[in-house]
DNA sequence: ATCTATTGATAAGC
DNA sequence: TGCTTATCAATAGAT
Protein backbone atom coordinates (compact mmCIF):
# COMPACT_ATOMS: atom_id res chain seq x y z
CA UNK A 1 0.00 0.00 0.00
CA UNK A 2 1.55 3.26 -1.13
CA UNK A 3 2.69 4.76 -4.31
CA UNK A 4 3.43 1.53 -5.78
CA UNK A 5 3.31 -2.05 -4.77
CA UNK A 6 6.46 -3.42 -3.33
CA UNK A 7 7.92 -7.15 -2.86
CA UNK A 8 8.74 -7.76 0.28
CA UNK A 9 12.28 -8.43 0.54
CA UNK A 10 14.96 -6.80 2.28
CA UNK A 11 14.97 -2.67 1.33
CA UNK A 12 18.85 -2.65 -0.24
CA UNK A 13 18.88 1.35 0.45
CA UNK A 14 19.71 2.13 3.90
CA UNK A 15 17.91 5.34 3.71
CA UNK A 16 14.73 4.02 2.64
CA UNK A 17 15.14 0.82 5.04
CA UNK A 18 15.18 3.26 8.06
CA UNK A 19 12.20 5.06 6.61
CA UNK A 20 10.10 2.23 5.61
CA UNK A 21 10.82 1.11 9.45
CA UNK A 22 9.69 4.15 11.25
CA UNK A 23 6.77 4.17 9.80
CA UNK A 24 5.83 0.12 9.71
CA UNK A 25 6.75 0.23 13.01
CA UNK A 26 4.65 2.76 14.02
CA UNK A 27 1.94 0.76 11.96
CA UNK A 28 2.40 -2.30 13.84
CA UNK A 29 2.47 -1.43 17.49
CA UNK A 30 -0.95 0.51 16.49
CA UNK A 31 -2.12 -2.45 15.54
CA UNK A 32 -0.97 -4.64 18.83
CA UNK A 33 -2.74 -1.90 20.64
CA UNK A 34 -6.04 -2.02 18.50
CA UNK A 35 -6.19 -5.90 18.93
CA UNK A 36 -5.79 -5.74 22.27
CA UNK A 37 -8.40 -2.84 22.97
CA UNK A 38 -10.89 -4.50 20.66
CA UNK A 39 -10.87 -8.30 21.43
CA UNK A 40 -9.52 -7.92 24.66
CA UNK A 41 -6.01 -9.81 24.07
CA UNK A 42 -2.60 -9.34 25.54
CA UNK A 43 0.26 -8.64 23.40
CA UNK A 44 3.81 -8.47 23.63
CA UNK A 45 5.94 -7.09 21.00
CA UNK A 46 9.55 -6.21 21.00
CA UNK A 47 11.38 -5.04 18.03
CA UNK A 48 15.07 -4.28 16.97
CA UNK A 49 15.64 -2.39 13.90
CA UNK A 50 18.41 -3.23 12.10
CA UNK A 51 20.71 -0.27 13.64
CA UNK A 52 19.39 -1.67 17.05
CA UNK A 53 17.26 0.42 18.30
CA UNK A 54 14.34 -1.41 20.66
CA UNK A 55 10.85 -0.40 20.34
CA UNK A 56 8.41 -2.82 22.58
CA UNK A 57 4.84 -2.35 23.48
CA UNK A 58 2.97 -4.55 26.47
CA UNK A 59 -1.16 -4.26 26.07
CA UNK A 60 -1.72 -2.50 29.15
CA UNK A 61 -3.68 -5.21 31.04
CA UNK A 62 -0.41 -6.87 31.86
CA UNK A 63 3.61 -7.36 31.51
CA UNK A 64 5.91 -8.42 29.86
CA UNK A 65 7.27 -10.95 32.45
CA UNK A 66 4.05 -11.91 32.79
CA UNK A 67 2.93 -12.60 29.72
CA UNK A 68 6.30 -14.52 29.09
CA UNK A 69 5.54 -16.63 32.14
CA UNK A 70 1.83 -17.45 30.52
CA UNK A 71 4.30 -18.27 27.17
CA UNK A 72 6.40 -20.87 28.86
CA UNK A 73 3.25 -22.21 30.54
CA UNK A 74 1.61 -22.46 27.13
CA UNK A 75 4.55 -23.09 24.74
CA UNK A 76 5.90 -25.51 26.93
CA UNK A 77 9.72 -23.80 25.70
CA UNK A 78 11.63 -22.64 28.47
CA UNK A 79 12.72 -19.13 27.88
CA UNK A 80 15.70 -19.22 30.75
CA UNK A 81 15.99 -22.75 32.01
CA UNK A 82 18.00 -22.44 34.96
CA UNK A 83 18.11 -26.51 35.79
CA UNK A 84 19.62 -26.92 32.90
CA UNK A 85 22.36 -24.50 33.11
CA UNK A 86 22.75 -26.30 36.96
CA UNK A 87 22.69 -30.07 35.91
CA UNK A 88 25.15 -31.16 38.32
CA UNK A 89 23.69 -29.34 41.45
CA UNK A 90 27.27 -28.71 42.80
CA UNK A 91 27.78 -25.26 44.54
CA UNK A 92 30.23 -24.04 42.79
CA UNK A 93 28.66 -24.73 39.14
CA UNK A 94 26.18 -21.59 40.29
CA UNK A 95 28.92 -19.38 39.90
CA UNK A 96 29.18 -21.16 36.47
CA UNK A 97 25.46 -20.22 35.88
CA UNK A 98 26.34 -15.92 36.73
CA UNK A 99 29.25 -16.65 34.70
CA UNK A 100 26.93 -17.74 31.67
CA UNK A 101 24.91 -15.12 32.60
CA UNK A 102 27.62 -12.63 31.69
CA UNK A 103 29.63 -14.17 29.21
CA UNK A 104 26.07 -14.06 27.33
CA UNK A 105 25.66 -10.59 27.92
CA UNK A 106 29.55 -9.65 26.83
CA UNK A 107 28.46 -11.71 23.59
CA UNK A 108 25.47 -9.99 22.80
CA UNK A 109 26.80 -6.70 23.90
CA UNK A 110 30.04 -7.37 21.28
CA UNK A 111 28.29 -8.48 18.61
CA UNK A 112 26.28 -5.05 19.16
CA UNK A 113 29.67 -3.39 19.21
CA UNK A 114 30.92 -5.09 16.36
CA UNK A 115 28.01 -4.22 14.25
CA UNK A 116 27.64 0.04 15.05
CA UNK A 117 31.74 -0.19 14.30
CA UNK A 118 30.82 -2.00 10.95
CA UNK A 119 28.23 1.21 10.27
CA UNK A 120 30.59 3.26 11.42
CA UNK A 121 33.09 2.65 8.68
CA UNK A 122 30.94 2.35 6.05
CA UNK A 123 29.83 5.90 6.86
CA UNK A 124 33.30 6.93 6.90
CA UNK A 125 34.70 5.59 4.00
CA UNK A 126 31.14 6.96 2.02
CA UNK A 127 31.98 10.69 4.22
CA UNK A 128 35.42 10.40 2.69
CA UNK A 129 34.22 9.76 -0.44
CA UNK A 130 31.89 12.35 -0.96
CA UNK A 131 34.68 14.90 0.56
CA UNK A 132 37.14 13.56 -2.58
CA UNK A 133 39.45 11.19 -0.44
CA UNK A 134 40.02 7.75 -1.87
CA UNK A 135 38.45 7.75 -4.80
CA UNK A 136 41.31 5.59 -6.42
CA UNK A 137 39.41 2.54 -5.17
CA UNK A 138 36.64 3.80 -7.07
CA UNK A 139 35.30 2.97 -10.33
CA UNK A 140 33.80 5.37 -12.91
CA UNK A 141 29.94 3.76 -12.04
CA UNK A 142 31.01 4.38 -8.74
CA UNK A 143 32.28 7.58 -9.27
CA UNK A 144 29.52 8.57 -11.58
CA UNK A 145 26.69 8.02 -8.55
CA UNK A 146 28.63 9.77 -5.93
CA UNK A 147 28.95 12.93 -8.32
CA UNK A 148 25.29 12.87 -8.46
CA UNK A 149 24.48 12.80 -5.33
CA UNK A 150 27.24 15.85 -4.58
CA UNK A 151 25.71 17.78 -7.15
CA UNK A 152 21.92 17.23 -5.78
CA UNK A 153 23.55 17.72 -2.42
CA UNK A 154 25.31 21.05 -4.10
CA UNK A 155 21.64 21.95 -5.71
CA UNK A 156 19.97 21.18 -2.54
CA UNK A 157 22.35 23.89 -0.29
CA UNK A 158 22.50 26.53 -3.25
CA UNK A 159 18.46 26.07 -3.05
CA UNK A 160 18.61 26.92 0.67
CA UNK A 161 20.86 29.56 0.42
CA UNK A 162 18.82 31.28 -2.37
CA UNK A 163 15.84 30.96 0.64
CA UNK A 164 17.84 32.72 2.81
CA UNK A 165 18.71 35.33 0.50
CA UNK A 166 15.29 35.72 -0.28
CA UNK A 167 14.74 36.49 3.19
CA UNK A 168 17.03 38.92 3.59
CA UNK A 169 16.19 40.65 0.32
CA UNK A 170 12.33 40.61 1.64
CA UNK A 171 13.49 41.91 5.04
CA UNK A 172 15.62 44.70 3.16
CA UNK A 173 12.16 45.96 1.43
CA UNK A 174 9.85 45.66 4.11
CA UNK A 175 12.66 47.97 6.92
CA UNK A 176 13.15 50.10 3.68
CA UNK A 177 9.37 50.53 3.63
CA UNK A 178 9.54 50.99 6.95
CA UNK A 179 11.99 53.40 6.90
CA UNK A 180 10.56 55.46 4.33
CA UNK A 181 7.49 55.85 6.47
CA UNK A 182 8.91 56.80 9.99
CA UNK A 183 11.18 59.59 7.57
CA UNK A 184 7.95 61.04 6.73
CA UNK A 185 6.29 60.89 10.13
CA UNK A 186 8.79 62.44 11.14
CA UNK A 187 9.07 65.16 8.70
CA UNK A 188 5.42 65.44 9.13
CA UNK A 189 6.09 66.00 12.51
CA UNK A 190 9.05 68.67 12.28
CA UNK A 191 6.35 70.55 10.18
CA UNK A 192 3.94 70.46 13.01
CA UNK A 193 6.59 71.57 15.88
CA UNK A 194 8.04 74.31 13.54
CA UNK A 195 4.53 75.51 12.89
CA UNK A 196 3.57 75.38 16.65
CA UNK A 197 6.78 77.03 17.64
CA UNK A 198 6.26 79.85 15.26
CA UNK A 199 2.69 80.09 16.67
CA UNK A 200 4.06 80.28 20.30
CA UNK A 201 6.58 82.60 18.85
CA UNK A 202 3.25 84.58 17.83
CA UNK A 203 1.73 84.09 21.53
CA UNK A 204 -1.50 82.08 20.70
CA UNK A 205 -1.77 80.95 24.10
CA UNK A 206 -4.57 78.51 22.87
CA UNK A 207 -2.35 77.02 20.27
CA UNK A 208 0.71 76.77 22.87
CA UNK A 209 -1.81 74.18 25.26
CA UNK A 210 -2.42 72.08 21.92
CA UNK A 211 1.04 72.01 21.37
CA UNK A 212 1.71 70.42 24.72
CA UNK A 213 -0.78 68.00 24.30
CA UNK A 214 0.64 67.14 20.66
CA UNK A 215 4.06 65.83 20.96
CA UNK A 216 3.41 62.17 22.58
CA UNK A 217 0.35 61.92 20.64
CA UNK A 218 2.78 62.49 17.30
CA UNK A 219 4.83 60.03 19.14
CA UNK A 220 2.87 57.51 19.45
CA UNK A 221 2.63 56.23 16.00
CA UNK A 222 2.69 52.61 16.00
CA UNK A 223 5.01 51.09 12.88
CA UNK A 224 3.51 49.00 11.04
CA UNK A 225 6.50 46.88 10.27
CA UNK A 226 5.26 42.85 10.68
CA UNK A 227 7.23 40.27 12.86
CA UNK A 228 10.61 39.93 11.47
CA UNK A 229 11.21 36.60 13.94
CA UNK A 230 8.82 34.98 11.46
CA UNK A 231 11.71 35.33 8.33
CA UNK A 232 14.53 33.64 10.78
CA UNK B 1 -10.86 -0.24 6.69
CA UNK B 2 -13.91 -2.37 6.03
CA UNK B 3 -17.50 -2.41 5.86
CA UNK B 4 -17.66 0.72 7.40
CA UNK B 5 -15.72 2.32 10.36
CA UNK B 6 -15.32 0.86 13.76
CA UNK B 7 -14.34 2.24 17.49
CA UNK B 8 -11.14 1.27 19.16
CA UNK B 9 -12.87 -0.29 21.79
CA UNK B 10 -13.97 -3.58 23.39
CA UNK B 11 -16.18 -5.18 20.90
CA UNK B 12 -18.93 -7.01 23.10
CA UNK B 13 -20.39 -9.11 20.75
CA UNK B 14 -18.28 -12.59 21.55
CA UNK B 15 -18.52 -14.09 18.51
CA UNK B 16 -17.39 -10.95 16.57
CA UNK B 17 -14.87 -10.59 19.09
CA UNK B 18 -12.90 -13.71 18.14
CA UNK B 19 -13.88 -13.27 14.52
CA UNK B 20 -11.95 -10.04 14.44
CA UNK B 21 -9.18 -11.33 16.86
CA UNK B 22 -8.56 -14.27 14.26
CA UNK B 23 -8.58 -11.49 10.97
CA UNK B 24 -6.58 -8.94 12.94
CA UNK B 25 -4.03 -11.56 14.46
CA UNK B 26 -3.08 -12.74 11.02
CA UNK B 27 -3.21 -8.94 9.84
CA UNK B 28 -0.53 -8.11 12.54
CA UNK B 29 1.86 -11.59 12.12
CA UNK B 30 2.10 -10.98 8.46
CA UNK B 31 3.01 -6.92 9.15
CA UNK B 32 5.45 -8.34 11.56
CA UNK B 33 7.03 -10.72 8.88
CA UNK B 34 6.88 -8.18 6.34
CA UNK B 35 8.77 -5.14 8.59
CA UNK B 36 11.76 -8.01 9.50
CA UNK B 37 12.11 -9.17 5.98
CA UNK B 38 12.02 -5.38 4.88
CA UNK B 39 13.34 -3.91 7.09
CA UNK B 40 15.94 -6.27 8.12
CA UNK B 41 14.10 -6.01 12.11
CA UNK B 42 13.93 -8.75 14.70
CA UNK B 43 10.63 -8.75 15.72
CA UNK B 44 9.32 -11.02 18.56
CA UNK B 45 5.15 -11.23 18.90
CA UNK B 46 3.13 -12.95 21.80
CA UNK B 47 -0.39 -12.99 21.48
CA UNK B 48 -3.16 -14.27 23.71
CA UNK B 49 -6.55 -13.94 22.72
CA UNK B 50 -8.96 -13.63 25.85
CA UNK B 51 -9.76 -17.26 25.22
CA UNK B 52 -6.41 -18.11 26.51
CA UNK B 53 -5.28 -19.01 22.89
CA UNK B 54 -1.20 -18.31 22.60
CA UNK B 55 0.07 -16.87 18.90
CA UNK B 56 3.22 -15.80 18.69
CA UNK B 57 5.68 -14.52 15.68
CA UNK B 58 9.69 -14.51 15.98
CA UNK B 59 11.90 -13.26 13.07
CA UNK B 60 13.63 -15.76 11.29
CA UNK B 61 17.31 -14.66 12.16
CA UNK B 62 16.48 -15.04 15.95
CA UNK B 63 14.64 -16.76 19.02
CA UNK B 64 12.93 -15.34 21.53
CA UNK B 65 15.07 -16.35 24.11
CA UNK B 66 17.94 -13.92 22.46
CA UNK B 67 15.89 -11.57 21.60
CA UNK B 68 15.01 -11.18 25.38
CA UNK B 69 17.90 -10.88 26.17
CA UNK B 70 18.67 -8.32 24.27
CA UNK B 71 15.64 -6.40 25.44
CA UNK B 72 17.32 -6.61 29.29
CA UNK B 73 20.22 -5.25 27.81
CA UNK B 74 19.01 -2.52 25.97
CA UNK B 75 16.36 -1.63 28.76
CA UNK B 76 18.21 -1.87 31.35
CA UNK B 77 14.56 -4.18 32.47
CA UNK B 78 15.21 -7.56 34.13
CA UNK B 79 12.58 -9.55 33.35
CA UNK B 80 13.81 -13.22 35.01
CA UNK B 81 14.78 -12.34 38.69
CA UNK B 82 18.26 -14.37 39.26
CA UNK B 83 17.90 -14.32 42.85
CA UNK B 84 14.53 -15.64 42.93
CA UNK B 85 16.03 -18.16 40.59
CA UNK B 86 18.56 -18.83 43.19
CA UNK B 87 16.38 -19.28 46.39
CA UNK B 88 18.57 -22.41 47.72
CA UNK B 89 20.87 -21.81 50.31
CA UNK B 90 24.07 -20.67 48.93
CA UNK B 91 25.78 -17.29 50.21
CA UNK B 92 24.94 -14.68 48.05
CA UNK B 93 27.65 -12.02 48.82
CA UNK B 94 30.08 -14.26 46.86
CA UNK B 95 26.86 -14.08 43.82
CA UNK B 96 26.97 -10.53 44.40
CA UNK B 97 30.84 -10.37 44.34
CA UNK B 98 30.59 -11.86 40.82
CA UNK B 99 27.81 -9.56 39.95
CA UNK B 100 29.69 -6.54 40.75
CA UNK B 101 32.89 -7.50 38.18
CA UNK B 102 30.10 -8.45 35.74
CA UNK B 103 28.42 -5.58 36.29
CA UNK B 104 31.40 -3.24 36.09
CA UNK B 105 32.57 -4.36 32.81
CA UNK B 106 29.29 -4.22 31.58
CA UNK B 107 29.25 -0.87 32.27
CA UNK B 108 32.19 -0.58 30.32
CA UNK B 109 31.14 -1.64 27.54
CA UNK B 110 27.77 0.36 27.33
CA UNK B 111 30.04 3.46 27.30
CA UNK B 112 31.78 2.59 24.24
CA UNK B 113 28.41 1.21 22.78
CA UNK B 114 27.53 4.90 23.90
CA UNK B 115 30.18 6.81 22.13
CA UNK B 116 30.34 4.83 19.19
CA UNK B 117 26.82 5.04 18.72
CA UNK B 118 27.29 8.84 19.16
CA UNK B 119 30.10 8.86 16.53
CA UNK B 120 27.44 6.99 14.30
CA UNK B 121 24.72 9.88 14.75
CA UNK B 122 27.02 12.66 13.99
CA UNK B 123 27.85 10.63 10.88
CA UNK B 124 24.97 10.12 10.07
CA UNK B 125 23.81 13.80 10.15
CA UNK B 126 26.53 14.97 8.50
CA UNK B 127 25.88 12.56 5.62
CA UNK B 128 22.17 13.40 5.54
CA UNK B 129 23.66 17.39 5.37
CA UNK B 130 25.47 16.37 2.65
CA UNK B 131 23.57 14.86 0.80
CA UNK B 132 20.91 17.89 1.11
CA UNK B 133 18.60 16.84 3.81
CA UNK B 134 17.59 18.61 7.19
CA UNK B 135 19.22 21.67 5.58
CA UNK B 136 16.39 23.99 7.85
CA UNK B 137 18.38 23.21 10.84
CA UNK B 138 21.29 24.71 9.37
CA UNK B 139 22.31 28.94 9.29
CA UNK B 140 24.13 30.38 5.82
CA UNK B 141 27.38 29.95 7.51
CA UNK B 142 27.29 26.12 8.11
CA UNK B 143 25.70 26.15 4.73
CA UNK B 144 28.52 27.70 3.23
CA UNK B 145 30.77 25.13 4.76
CA UNK B 146 28.97 22.66 3.16
CA UNK B 147 28.95 24.09 0.32
CA UNK B 148 32.58 23.92 0.19
CA UNK B 149 32.98 20.64 1.23
CA UNK B 150 30.25 19.19 -1.85
CA UNK B 151 32.26 21.91 -4.40
CA UNK B 152 35.62 20.11 -3.12
CA UNK B 153 34.30 17.02 -3.50
CA UNK B 154 32.95 17.53 -6.55
CA UNK B 155 35.85 18.98 -8.08
CA UNK B 156 37.96 15.87 -6.85
CA UNK B 157 35.52 13.29 -8.06
CA UNK B 158 35.58 15.21 -11.82
CA UNK B 159 39.40 15.16 -12.11
CA UNK B 160 39.50 11.38 -10.91
CA UNK B 161 36.87 11.01 -13.85
CA UNK B 162 39.18 13.60 -16.18
CA UNK B 163 42.09 10.51 -15.39
CA UNK B 164 39.87 8.25 -16.10
CA UNK B 165 39.04 9.92 -19.51
CA UNK B 166 42.81 10.05 -20.17
CA UNK B 167 43.48 6.66 -19.81
CA UNK B 168 41.28 5.85 -21.95
CA UNK B 169 42.14 7.74 -24.58
CA UNK B 170 46.04 6.58 -24.22
CA UNK B 171 44.75 3.34 -24.31
CA UNK B 172 43.02 4.10 -27.01
CA UNK B 173 46.15 5.62 -28.92
CA UNK B 174 47.93 2.96 -28.47
CA UNK B 175 45.35 0.22 -29.46
CA UNK B 176 44.97 1.78 -33.17
CA UNK B 177 48.38 1.98 -33.52
CA UNK B 178 48.80 -1.34 -32.05
CA UNK B 179 45.95 -1.94 -34.68
CA UNK B 180 47.78 -0.32 -37.42
CA UNK B 181 51.22 -2.14 -36.79
CA UNK B 182 49.20 -5.53 -36.71
CA UNK B 183 46.94 -4.68 -40.14
CA UNK B 184 50.54 -4.27 -41.87
CA UNK B 185 51.89 -7.61 -41.15
CA UNK B 186 48.75 -8.43 -41.83
CA UNK B 187 49.29 -6.62 -45.30
CA UNK B 188 52.68 -8.12 -45.97
CA UNK B 189 51.32 -11.24 -45.00
CA UNK B 190 48.84 -11.86 -47.51
CA UNK B 191 51.36 -10.16 -49.93
CA UNK B 192 54.04 -13.46 -49.53
CA UNK B 193 50.90 -15.96 -49.47
CA UNK B 194 49.84 -14.41 -52.86
CA UNK B 195 53.62 -15.01 -53.91
CA UNK B 196 53.82 -18.60 -52.52
CA UNK B 197 50.61 -19.69 -54.38
CA UNK B 198 51.69 -18.01 -57.29
CA UNK B 199 55.04 -20.64 -56.97
CA UNK B 200 53.25 -23.06 -56.15
CA UNK B 201 51.00 -23.07 -59.16
CA UNK B 202 54.41 -22.41 -61.06
CA UNK B 203 55.23 -26.36 -59.04
CA UNK B 204 58.19 -24.56 -57.32
CA UNK B 205 58.87 -27.97 -55.02
CA UNK B 206 61.57 -25.76 -53.17
CA UNK B 207 59.11 -22.59 -52.72
CA UNK B 208 56.24 -25.27 -51.14
CA UNK B 209 58.59 -26.42 -48.52
CA UNK B 210 59.08 -22.97 -47.86
CA UNK B 211 55.94 -21.87 -47.38
CA UNK B 212 54.37 -24.53 -45.02
CA UNK B 213 57.35 -23.44 -42.74
CA UNK B 214 56.55 -19.80 -43.21
CA UNK B 215 53.06 -19.49 -41.68
CA UNK B 216 53.39 -20.00 -38.00
CA UNK B 217 56.17 -17.72 -38.09
CA UNK B 218 54.35 -14.79 -39.15
CA UNK B 219 51.63 -15.75 -36.92
CA UNK B 220 53.91 -15.84 -34.09
CA UNK B 221 53.93 -11.80 -34.14
CA UNK B 222 53.71 -10.11 -30.14
CA UNK B 223 51.46 -7.83 -29.40
CA UNK B 224 52.79 -4.76 -28.33
CA UNK B 225 49.81 -3.16 -26.44
CA UNK B 226 49.98 -3.11 -22.50
CA UNK B 227 48.30 -4.49 -19.88
CA UNK B 228 44.65 -3.05 -19.91
CA UNK B 229 44.35 -3.61 -16.24
CA UNK B 230 46.23 -1.30 -14.25
CA UNK B 231 43.09 0.97 -15.77
CA UNK B 232 40.58 -0.52 -14.06
C1' DA C 1 7.78 16.05 8.68
C1' DT C 2 3.82 16.30 5.42
C1' DC C 3 1.15 15.06 1.51
C1' DT C 4 -1.49 11.76 -1.65
C1' DA C 5 -1.97 8.08 -4.97
C1' DT C 6 -2.12 3.48 -4.29
C1' DT C 7 -2.12 -0.73 -2.31
C1' DG C 8 -3.47 -3.38 1.70
C1' DA C 9 -6.39 -4.74 5.57
C1' DT C 10 -10.61 -5.79 7.14
C1' DA C 11 -15.93 -5.34 8.71
C1' DA C 12 -19.86 -7.11 7.30
C1' DG C 13 -22.32 -10.47 4.99
C1' DC C 14 -22.95 -15.19 3.56
C1' DT D 1 -13.36 -20.69 9.29
C1' DG D 2 -13.30 -19.27 4.21
C1' DC D 3 -14.58 -16.21 0.54
C1' DT D 4 -16.24 -11.76 -1.32
C1' DT D 5 -16.53 -6.92 -1.58
C1' DA D 6 -17.20 -2.26 -0.19
C1' DT D 7 -14.65 0.68 2.65
C1' DC D 8 -11.40 2.44 5.57
C1' DA D 9 -6.38 2.48 6.82
C1' DA D 10 -1.52 2.09 6.00
C1' DT D 11 2.07 3.49 3.56
C1' DA D 12 5.59 4.20 -0.70
C1' DG D 13 7.29 7.72 -2.96
C1' DA D 14 7.65 12.44 -3.56
C1' DT D 15 8.26 16.92 -1.63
Amino acid sequence: MGRGKIEIKRIENSTNRQVTFSKRRNGIIKKAREISVLCDAQVSLVIFSSSGKMSEYCSPSTTLSRLLEKYQVNSGKKLWDVKHEMKTGVKEEKFGYFWLISVGLFQNLSVEIDRIKKENDNMQIELRHLKGGDLNSLNPKELILIEDVLQNGLTSVRGKQMDFLKKLKKNERLLEEENKHLTFLLHHQELAMNGNVRELELGDPLKARDFACQIPIAFRVQPIQPNLQENK
